[in-house]
DNA sequence: AAGCACTATGCACAAACGTGCAGAACGGAA
DNA sequence: TTCCGTTCTGCACGTTTGTGCATAGTGCTT
């Protein structure tokens, strides 16, 4: 983009937006032609230079959405959608506002934590830019399995990231499971994991889905070749009920005692709560029971949801 | 407003803003008809449901403004204008990009010192309403001259910030200035001039303009019966360059010994930096000498100006 | 219950806007 | 310089949006 041209963005987003100027006004101001005026505005709103964000009330707003803040202390965002809508529709708009609700929280010198998943791949696909400066995107948990390293889906998750933020990105190039525990705690102390581990440890936001147990098409984790036969008994056998980034809880948030959690990459509960503002995006009423356990283990401060997944989880029966 | 109303207003904005629904589909999703959520969405705007801010890219910005960012160390907003406007168009201009601006800086919580003037009259007719909590706005500085208590004009202005951020308005029922030195010093112990006081001090943000001795018509200070005859003179005859809140300084900054302002009612220039946030709007290049001396005063950390004074600010040869 | 004042709604029209397309402008490579 | 590929521009058209007006609804008073 030529020099001049993203300064006349600016400018035309100016009179637009600040000025209430008609386009064509802005035109004759700009000495260009009205379609040139609005093809510099969308890309003022794509680039990041214009930002439109939405402050819900958050005393007064829809008491779907104060239940559940009230009830589960976190900063929750429900996702109108109209029920004719598919699961996938339903994830694209859930994934799409959740990307315009990410926006404005990601800021300079950002360590932005991404796990990987059909949830996190959606809203990566809707991701609007928004210029930082040294921020850090680092991947939450490794994705290989038994079939393939996992590299490209969870790489091209990442990279939206990066791209969109103009950040670094960190891949974390492991498994998603080691088949050993002693494996892992060997890698662990390998120098090129710890850069990894370290920056987790600094994150400032994470972003994360999560995973239903029982969910009715099962996400990537119980479908997609990282686990066994072993594991999968042992999990359907256990009360776990979902996972975020590949480590597991019950229903009231425990994990302890999970062994399949020695074996898994991603960042352990306690660790993860650490972390200032973490991001949870669900779509998909399905997952509603893996839902209540991350929100029992305390693992989100927002919760971006499709409007139905909020009303089953604020109905006492939902745990059907 | 209705209860559901509002709701509605939110749903809409969600869809139209950050799922880029048309009107069209919103309106069969509400229920309703298409003008409906037209209006529902302009309501959502005003209301301050929507907020919409403009991040200029504050390193690779238009030179203009990167010069007086690096020049005077304070985050400026040029404003773009046609140099066919004319002043009242200018300052309306101005006025309006400012208040657009100043809404995403307010919070709950906030003291919010007002001066008056044009300037600040024309800020107030735009500003964008934003619900906010227990903030108030505080007059910075008398309004009663010798024809009237001057009260209606200033107060216009509190009230119509303090309807836009629904918040308290402390008014400041004291002439602009006193005609002796020790009236004042007795009022200053007034019990209901000390709430005023002491309110001033816990100030968040404050707003204001300038005024400049020399501009091609002058600032209501200097031309509606706050000063007399003798007091014109003196001020003619220093080296005064213009003022901010009825508190007068030279072209460096300086503002001791300028007796008249032992009888202004402006917070003292050491006081007023000690604001977080300060917010200085100017329209009209002939404000750009009482500009000047602001800026060397370190009086403000936020500088909304047209462009032409921009202009001015930055050539060297400005002090004409 | 009737009357009244006020607000919200939908229609219809005009204004404002987005975008496919064809031509112009630009920027190398030969 | 000419050529070619790429990007930018303006036009024209269809779509989307804002708004005056007549009507329907709502709540308050008598």
């Amino acid at each position: 983009m030529t020099p001049s041209r993203s300064s006349d963005a600016l400018r035309a987003a100016q009179l637009y937006y600040l000025q209430d100027l008609t386009m064509d006004a802005i035109a004759r101001e700009l000495r260009t032609s009205r379609s040139t005026v609005s093809r510099l505005l969308s890309s003022a709103r794509e680039s990041g230079l214009v930002q439109i964000q939405i402050r819900s009330p958050l005393d007064t707003g829809p008491e779907l959405a104060s239940m559940i803040r009230a009830e589960y202390k976190v900063d929750v965002h429900v996702v109108p959608v109209v029920d004719t809508l598919n699961e996938a529709e339903t994830l694209d708009r859930v994934a799409m506002q959740a990307a315009r609700t990410i926006g404005p929280l990601v800021d300079s010198n950002a360590i932005i934590g991404v796990a990987w998943g059909s949830t996190l791949s959606a809203v990566s696909r809707h991701l609007t830019r928004k210029i930082t400066h040294d921020s850090v995107i680092v991947q939450l948990n490794g994705a290989g399995n038994m079939q393939t390293t996992g590299i490209t889906y969870a790489s091209d998750i990442m990279r939206r990231f990066g791209s969109a933020y103009g950040a670094r990105v960190e891949q974390f190039p492991v498994p998603a499971f080691f088949d050993h525990a002693a494996t892992k705690k060997a890698m662990w102390n390998e120098r090129s994991v710890q850069r990894i581990l370290q920056l987790q440890a600094r994150m400032s936001i994470a972003i994360f889905g999560v995973g239903s147990v029982d969910a009715d098409y099962p996400s990537h984790v119980y479908a997609g070749g990282y686990l066994d036969e072993d594991d999968l008994n042992v999990l359907a056998t256990s009360d776990v009920v979902g996972d975020v980034a590949t480590v597991f809880f019950r229903a009231d948030g425990s994990a302890d005692g999970i062994t399949l959690n020695e074996r898994s990459t991603g960042p352990d509960l306690a660790q993860l709560r650490q972390v200032r503002r973490r991001i949870c995006v669900v779509s998909g009423a399905s997952k509603i029971n893996g839902l209540r356990g991350a929100l029992a283990a305390g693992l989100a401060t927002d919760l971006i949801l499709d409007e139905a997944s909020a009303r089953r989880l604020v109905s006492f029966d939902g745990a059907s």
